[in-house]
DNA sequence: GTCTATAGCGTGATAGAC
DNA sequence: GTCTATCACGCTATAGAC
């Protein structure tokens, strides 16, 4: 593994750990074992950093995503397994997580694949929403972009909750909450589709 | 107002804009208009002072919640009058956004009041709820604890899906999702109390 | 490419005068 | 109570040798 490429590793650690402005060059250079002038041979600096960190991260969480999405079974059930899928609860969401960094948010390039992730996971899962109440798996009368944006906000929040209590429960019931909230609004059995 | 209601209210603002690792002592003398010493004078330092803030922050929080939940109205309308009460969506929650601070986190002390706050929150709406199933105004099949953990989640993560897109929408869609999924599992139309 | 040395500035806190 | 002076340290970055 090249010297850039641990710089960058460690940045994402760091930044998930502690944010942006909670993370120095310095932190990173020693948990990289890399010293300075390595680290601004390849890097312009915390930003430039920062910012390749921040794409890959950005990019990792989509392709995660896409894997329960276009996995087998019907929308409803992708997206329930993309609800239960293994989570590091803990550590919080590494996307999300950069949303309360002041300094983040006000840099328009820092702040570029946050708002996209957001605006595919919520565009993907609107897709989903709008096939299950296509395929009378949800009740016609939900809003699939509105219902989207309740489902990616119940997976941030319970992130949220699970910090503040140190536990994967509360997690773990919104989930199961927003889920039970879905299934009551099924209006009959997925048809199959094959015959 | 004295010197050490501003220090606390500057305090206050400060930590809801930027965070605890992104505020200094100095930066909260200056705007609070007092010096060093007179800072070190009332409190004993930086995390005493934010304990102050952190504590008042979350009194309030819970205040201005039970103006919703205990006024007028059925459980399913009040528990509706909190989530579409006006907030200061793209500043965030002042008490969810500490939950990302890992200063924070790791101080017993300053994290108390974020954990007390959400359990309080938490029991708050899981008794609304189930007030709402017993009266009908909910289907009896949901559990009143998960669904509690999805609403606070909703608002949580609306926050952060907000920040990320830099506007009120994604916040007041989920808010709305969330409210047609509840709507769904009326019943009945609520029984009136009084005959 | 990686190293060490250095810089200028901010942070969190203390000391002691007024 | 509030002020100014001072401290040791860490941060982000640059310079220049190797």
């Amino acid at each position: 593994m090249s010297t850039a490429e641990r710089l960058i590793e460690t940045t994402r650690e760091l930044l998930w750990e502690r944010g942006y402005v909670g993370t120095s060059p310095k932190a990173i250079q020693q948990r990289a074992g890399a010293g300075q002038g390595s680290m601004y041979h390849h890097f312009s600096g915390k930003p430039d950093l920062a910012l390749a960190a921040i794409r890959r991260s950005a990019e990792e969480m989509q392709a995660k995503a896409e894997q329960q999405f276009g996995g087998p079974g019907t929308a409803l059930e992708r997206i329930t397994a993309y609800l239960r899928r293994e989570r590091e609860v803990l550590k919080g969401c590494p996307i999300g997580r950069l949303t309360q960094d002041p300094d983040v948010m006000a840099d328009p390039e820092l702040r570029r694949p946050v708002d996209e992730t957001f605006a595919w996971l919520h565009g993907r899962f609107t897709a989903l929403l709008t096939e299950a109440r296509d395929q009378g798996e949800l009740n016609a009368a939900l809003d699939p972009a509105s219902t989207a944006s309740t489902v990616v906000a119940v997976l941030q929040g319970g992130y949220v909750l699970a910090r503040a209590a140190g536990s994967d429960e509360p997690f773990h019931r919104a989930v199961e909450g927003v889920l039970g909230l879905l299934a009551g609004h099924a209006t009959a059995p997925a048809p199959s589709h094959d015959r």
